[in-house]
DNA sequence: ATAGCGATTTAAAACGTTATAAATCCATTC
DNA sequence: GAATGGATTTATAACGTTTTAAATCGCTAT
């Protein structure tokens, strides 16, 4: 299967200059190792097997042949090196994501965008508290990367800010509230809100709660948007409770609610972006000796198996995060290649049955 | 605060050769940039940073203070192409830590032992079913990182085997059975079955079930022993739940356990691996009207915060993942700076309270 | 014949770093 | 005063690739 490096005889009969006699066995092949086998210069053979139409077709397929043949393949470092290109796309991670694996499935759905192409997958930890924005500045300016995802945009987000102006190509999962348009995937949690307030609504419940995200994010934002308009519309009773959010330790989620219910005019439903803070609430609830589907009832946003398998009774949707990260690295491509339409870079994922169809 | 590239007076009144004309504004500082700036030679510059003794303490400082005060950094690129060290650890996911967090936990951990070295973390998720060899064999082919990071070992892993065989630096999560012995940090899951057994058992439960993890994986074997030992030490009754294992869905794991439940003999007492396993379980249980804690108990493993929150009778023990990864970070740095000693690159972690005191 | 041309191939330089070997300097020593 | 030697610095080459500019070849048109 391997072939030899001093062996000859081409099927094709052309003859070439003898081989170098140092036949590496060990070391891994380079251009030059397959230059040394064709009788072609080095330059040749890279441009053959970058398929420049300068190079004979005949030349070309040989080059292409003889590469597979022996297992070759570029070197990253020298490739980076001279291009300057990284072939590398940057992840930040947010500590949030250590819940259900939000940044696990994200990556997942990435790296399946990414499979087939040269990009490799590099993980920045956030280990700040607050904006990230030193992990972005030290990516630009020291190379390390060709294009960066983040999650948890705020509304005037600094990073998204940072990377405009140096113009590096990026994808946010989320919206900000800047005036220059830049690439994001992001879910409807408008649309999804208002309509979960409105099942629960149409249920027969008389004042929903909200479980927000911490108010700092821009999806927060829109999470209370479509909430306070369909409670608006309806013109009933609401209550946004407060001092505790989706990025609470479950058992505060839990004891908050326990306690807020012990006091007057407690909230029949909830409407959850979370699993976590759903399971949290339920228990709370429980903890009261009040049942799911009879007392009151939550609607939440759904991110793995977990929560319906659990309490079947909550009334939930699915943001596939895999197929997330996906299209996010769908967009990241396009946008290193040199897109700039922002309607080809944008990318507003609507929620899926049963909400949809209520709209 | 940014030196100008032309100013050449010296604090130390030293005199050097004038500065090359073309002063770079946009482009990224480089040794050349010092060299230029201090009227050394590219090669000084180079070795003063890396502090080699044979360069005069004057010139390091004088090298180090110039490179702080342009902010140089060496590129990474170039380091690797000449070194061949490519200053990257290669993380392989598999596809069950999309559950809870796990993949994002160690990855933190991984993070924080990395943080301050030169090292940079790629990730590599694995699509395909089964062992992921394909990417150990390319990760060593293609030189692309100086050490590798697994979980989910088998006894006879193949992926150790061909590491080993290659000498090439890695730990994995997850101990094997090969003879040669190899880098892992490990939780003592025997010891963790064997005291969660034990403990329902003082309980005074008669019959403890094992909801054991995929059967291939080393550490069903160490859940299974401990469970094993336990009941035969006993003398009791006992039960290993067919069928399903912790990668279950939650719903089949729910719907398995309900079933169980209806049939005669059923175990009044659960050992299970992971959160998810629990809650399932708890779910399937209650679905037969049984309440925890009092028609039966279960003790689970916990990894994140979600179950004793939502759960709080449960009995658990919580497994620091974080702190996993950044010990199987420390561990690779020494196997990658050339420590031979497999007592110093291996460690079983233990099961913290309540179960160690009870050993 | 030879200049010119298109098609194809090639040599040389460059990216930024480190390793090897050699050079320079300065103070001793004979 | 030249040789020795230690301390310090330097020039050169190399890692594997791509880019730029130039060379070679076979052909046709002058």
């Amino acid at each position: 299967m391997h072939h030899q490096a001093n062996v000859c005889a081409q099927p094709d009969g052309k003859t070439h200059r003898p081989v170098s006699s140092k036949t590496r066995t060990s070391t891994r092949p380079t251009l030059k190792t397959i230059a040394d086998l064709t009788g072609l210069a080095v330059t040749t053979v890279s441009r053959a097997l970058g398929n420049a139409p300068q190079i004979s077709l005949e030349t070309r397929e040989r080059v292409h042949r003889v590469a597979a043949e022996i297992g070759y393949s570029p070197d990253r470092a020298a490739q980076r090196l001279k291009t300057g290109r990284t072939n590398v796309i940057a992840v930040l991670l947010e500590p949030h994501e250590e819940i259900l694996g939000y940044g696990t499935s994200l990556m997942a759905g990435l790296a399946r965008a990414l499979q087939g192409t040269a990009y490799h997958l590099i993980v920045m930890p956030n280990f700040l508290h607050g904006s990230n924005i030193a992990a972005v500045d030290y990516i630009m300016r020291n190379g390390m990367a060709d294009g960066l995802i983040m999650s948890r945009t705020e509304p005037l987000d600094p990073r998204v800010k940072l990377l405009l102006e140096n113009d590096f190509p990026f994808v946010t999962h989320g919206r900000t509230e800047l005036s220059s348009a830049h690439p994001y995937v992001d879910y409807d949690n408008f649309t999804f809100t208002y309509a979960a307030t409105k099942r629960l609504l149409a249920k027969g419940r008389r004042k929903p709660a909200l479980i927000s995200g911490p108010s700092q994010y821009t999806f927060a934002g829109h999470i209370l948007h479509g909430f306070m308009t369909a409670v608006r519309e309806a013109g009933c009773a609401f209550e946004i409770i407060s001092d505790i959010d989706l990025d609470t330790p479950a058992g505060e989620i839990r004891d908050r609610i326990a306690r807020r219910n012990r006091e007057p005019d407690a909230p029949d439903a909830y409407v959850c972006g979370g699993e976590v803070g759903a399971l949290a609430t339920i228990t709370g609830m429980s903890d009261c000796g009040l049942t799911l589907g009879l007392e009151y009832d939550v609607v939440a946003k759904q991110t793995s198996s977990l929560l319906s398998a659990i309490q079947p009774k909550v009334e939930s949707i699915y943001e596939d995060l895999i197929d997330t990260g996906s299209r996010m690295g769908d967009i990241l491509l396009k946008r290193i290649g040199g897109e700039t339409d922002m309607r080809a870079l944008q990318l507003l994922l609507c929620p899926a049955e049963p909400f949809a169809k209520k709209q």
